[in-house]
DNA sequence: TGTGACCCGTGACTAAAGTCATCGGATTCC
DNA sequence: GGAATCCGATGACTTTAGTCACGGGTCACA
């Protein structure tokens, strides 16, 4: 996906646009307010989109690829706190309050991102409070998830978020002979900043999970011979 | 605060409203729109706003006392996620995405709230959608709020949340000779569902604090003779 | 004045989380 | 073909969190 030419790429970024839920049926004209000043910024995988404590200048809406938001501790840990893949707006919030960036942002894969201006942004809400609407229910599912990180972090253990990590991941995953299969994209590293742990803990608890039989892995790739064993492993208390 | 004469009651409700941060700057007209829509309810300390997985039927703004919003678990643990007092807005989000309550409401104390219906929230923001930014700003730092939580949960231990929680405490209690002083209105119990973890941890840290010399305890009253010593504790390793 | 209902504090213990160090396999880059 | 690098696994250990059980204080109400 380069750089196109200019009447073209209006059209489709339109089209894009126009199915992300944050700005689901806007009218032509509104669109194409919106494709007007979007700038389209493309950002290598790695890369930062936005630090935590940066002023905010803006909200993003992926185009493709994928956004990962997240907090750093003094002591170099991470948390992340969402990732958002194409359709899906980022750092929708600081455009209203003022503040600074809560988390930093960083592209997980080659992504490209629509950057609307804080002022654009606004003045659309002004003139479109179906905007507004919208903006709130999209930023309702993102509190949501938040609160569920709350939960899970008070409530549940490293083996519990990880149990219930894999079952997100095995009911995307692929049917085989010996049960639902799919890969560990990301190392242990990573999937420890997701469910808030260090990456031993991540190994360890995989080999439990593997010694209980609930799990089968083969180098990064994952088979659940049972998924009702998973799942029952996530009900277990929490 | 008892049940007032009809006039008057909307009159000095109006005066509320107009200085409650989600109403600020409404004209008079839209105020008394909200004002002969709102109902007002008193609840006892104690008792049930909502709760966690009820269907929404509309938000919350707080005329007196405090509603606190928090998480159970199965094991029943409680998790606070916020406690908001005069002039907040409870429960703004399910509002707008249509969703369950993410979580539980309980008056803190004597409580007075003033319930406004979804229907007439929605029609409102879209007939001023300033006010749909002001939701959009309060939910900023609803937002922000629970990152905070998620960053303390996730890289710090009891004791920094514990003495975190002291020093905004101790920031709005009395100078007395002996430092800062102030009373602990919250159970033990109270106060591990804040931080998250349970009452005996709490007991146990705050004799920690305690045998540092961080803090004196008297009954409930705590004094901090330096306030320093307590900020170097929190700000060390976060 | 007894008797619940709470709440605090604490000792003793278990379990979970996290740290440190080490090994080994895979990949990449001269 | 090394050398460097990255990543995963794992043993040994420390620290923190959480559980259980109990004793003792206060308050309110019969």
């Amino acid at each position: 996906m380069g750089i196109m030419a200019d009447p073209k790429e209006k059209l489709s970024r339109a089209a894009f646009l126009a199915q992300a839920p944050i700005f689901a049926d806007l009218s032509e004209n509104e669109l194409s307010f919106l494709v007007n000043r979007a700038l389209s910024k493309r950002y290598r995988s790695g890369e930062l989109v936005f630090a935590e404590g940066d002023p905010c200048s803006g909200m993003y809406i992926v185009e493709s690829g994928f956004v990962k938001i997240f907090k750093t501790s003094a002591s170099g840990r991470e948390q992340v706190l969402a990732i958002d893949g194409p359709g899906h707006s980022v750092a929708e919030l600081p455009v209203f309050d003022g503040g600074k960036y809560p988390a930093s942002g960083v592209a997980v894969q080659d992504t490209v991102l629509l950057f609307v201006s804080k002022q654009d942004f606004q003045a659309l809400c002004l003139e479109h409070p179906q905007v507004a609407l919208k903006v709130l229910r999209v930023v309702g599912r993102r509190l949501r998830g938040l609160v569920a990180i709350i939960e899970e972090l008070s409530f549940t253990t490293v083996r519990h978020r990880l149990a219930s990590l894999l079952l997100r991941l095995a009911r995307a995953g692929r049917h085989s002979p010996g049960g639902v299969e799919f890969e560990l994209a990301a190392s242990n590293q990573e999937i420890a900043s997701q469910i808030g742990t260090v990456r031993e803990l991540v190994s360890r608890n995989l080999s439990r999970l593997q010694a209980a039989g609930i799990i089968r892995m083969t180098g990064r790739t994952i088979t659940v011979p049972e998924i009702g064993a998973l799942e029952a492993e996530v009900e277990a208390q929490e």
